[in-house]
RNA sequence: UCCCUAGUAGCUCAGUUGGUUAGAGCGGCGGACUGUUAAUCCGUAGGUCGUAGGUUCAAGUCCUACCUGGGGAGCCA
């Protein structure tokens, strides 16, 4: 007989239907006579009760039915006698598919920290909030595609490994294949990398956007979506070493148009989790409830389903750099000296403004434009006022920046001028310059990390509870 | 990288101004219980107190360095 998944046993079976069920155990209770299993195969967050009388069975094989074992059921389902499921399965035959050491198995039937669970990373899936955690994650993912595949765009799978060290978004991991120990050395005694495996120095890529508008430039809309890799030292909440961007790059877009694209991809994957995801979602709201509920009641987040319908159906803000400096300027705690870092045309914001802005005076995400060129990328399009250029962060309560974007320069002359302003080596970019050579039209793009808005759709609080294996400074372990 | 903070049983934590044999809850194991919901009740085992130095008659407790975790900041997605 083949396995029924559990989640099609609790949302389509019916009383007296023999089926099979595999899972792992989440837990055993039970009594002189009867014993309950909660089963779980990760094909939704509820287990299927498994009832077993115990006289049907050797004690020895009830005896290895503990925490984390793999068994195979089969049995007839039943409406259940108990109050917290309304079908069950009570018992005929039971299979240890793979027993688990109670006294080893580091996954308890009680509540474990997050922390703790990190460092089993191997397990942690076999958890409720893990298990919900990646199916969301999954399912996201999949939207992505669905929203782009519907919108005509083109999946494009720009490189992993990347020559260019002008991509401007910070320290990049090398890769070669160079003995570490004793590298061929040039004349001026410098590792000579004409020897190594591309020719040339090589590193992971950090974006995919320069080859993106590559793809954008001919086939119209184009987006990736895959790994990125940095290799900053930066120990917070919200950053990997190495994470997965989604890039949108299209052709014939202005600013205005990025921004409305990067709105309407936002609530549709908000939309995509509260139709496809609710129970994973309701759980996890549960969740981040019991976890704040010793917190002040001003301190506690927002239901996380209202979090999630809220941004569904609320306009973004969209302001101008000038405008947000304005507001801050304007705010209580610049009056009050509140701020611990200065507030001024022309420097970047800090966490605590975009904070302020997003979470105090909006209550809403946010869409900041136009920022000053000087703390923006040498590719961004240059505004007539020859002070700012066509820039866009959509800014999200608690996570902050989620994405970050802008219309690209499409003017060769002006590009090529910023470029040598900021020291871009110009010549190495011949084949990104091409398509200002040829055809260039005016396009736009943006960069969405896709760990921090799973971070924004599950609740979590920390980047690396939405990846399954995290790569952080001095953590490769899995 | 900087600032703050923590590291004691499998897990979560308590351990007073340094002072005899280091505690609890949960989990595990054994037992009880005619259907439980992270079951309940009784019993039981389990600890080089992160690592290395130092101060002291005496260090889980004080000092120094290092390692690791957590929070915040910067860099950004």
């Amino acid at each position: 007989m083949k396995r029924t998944k559990i989640k099609d046993i609790l949302q389509k079976g019916k009383a007296n239907e023999t089926v099979v069920a595999k899972g792992w155990v989440r837990t055993k209770r039970g009594s002189k006579n009867v014993i309950f299993i909660a089963l779980n195969d990760g094909s939704i967050i509820h287990n299927l009760q498994v009832v077993v009388d115990v006289n049907n069975f050797e004690e020895s094989l009830l005896r290895d039915i503990n925490t984390g074992a793999a068994l195979s059921v089969t049995g007839k389902l039943a409406e259940s006698a108990g109050s917290g499921q309304s079908i069950e399965m009570l018992a005929e035959q039971i299979d240890l598919l793979g027993g688990s050491d109670p006294d080893k198995y580091p996954i308890q039937p009680k509540r474990h920290t997050l922390e703790f669970l990190r460092e089993n990373a191997h397990l942690r899936f076999r958890t409720n909030t893990f298990s919900a955690v990646f199916r969301v994650r999954h399912a996201m993912a999949f939207a992505i595609h669905k929203y782009f595949n519907e919108k005509g765009f083109n999946y494009l799978h720009t490189p992993i490994v990347t020559a260019s060290d002008a991509e401007g978004a910070g320290q990049m991991f090398r890769v070669s294949t160079l003995d570490p120990k004793n590298p061929p050395l040039n004349e001026n005694g410098e590792i000579d990398y004409n020897q190594d495996f591309f020719g040339k120095a090589t590193n992971l890529t950090v974006s995919g956007q320069l080859e993106g508008e590559l793809g954008a430039l001919a086939l119209g809309e184009i987006y990736t979506f895959g790994p990125t890799f940095r290799a900053e030292n930066s120990n917070t909440t919200r950053h990997l070493a190495e994470f997965w961007m989604i890039e949108p790059e299209m052709a014939f877009y202005d600013l205005n148009d990025n921004m409305d694209l990067a709105e309407e991809f936002l609530k549709y994957l908000i939309k995509y989790a509260l139709e496809n995801c609710m129970d994973d979602l309701q759980f996890l709201a549960n969740r981040l409830k019991q976890e704040e509920k010793n917190k002040p009641q001003d301190q506690r987040s927002m239901d996380l389903i209202e979090k999630l319908e809220f941004v569904l159906n609320n306009d973004f803000i969209r302001i101008t750099y000038t405008e947000a400096i304005d507001i801050l300027k304007k705010s209580k705690p610049y009056k009050k000296n509140k701020f611990q870092f200065p507030v001024d045309w022309g420097i970047d914001l800090q966490s605590e403004h975009e904070r302020y802005l997003v979470e105090k005076h909006f209550k809403c995400p946010v869409i900041l434009t136009d920022y000053p060129k000087d703390i923006k990328a040498f590719y961004m399009k240059q505004n007539d006022d020859g002070k700012t250029v066509g820039a866009m962060d959509v800014l999200f309560p608690q996570i902050g920046e989620i994405i970050g974007g802008s219309q690209r320069e499409e003017n060769l002359e002006k590009l090529e001028k910023r470029m040598k302003e900021m020291d871009i080596p110009v010549e190495e970019m011949w084949w990104y310059l091409d398509t200002r050579r040829f055809g260039s039209v005016e396009h736009s793009g943006f960069g969405l990390g896709f760990e921090r808005f799973i971070l924004f759709v599950t609740g979590m609080g920390n980047i690396r509870d939405v990846i399954p294996f995290a790569r952080t400074p001095k953590n490769a372990e899995f």
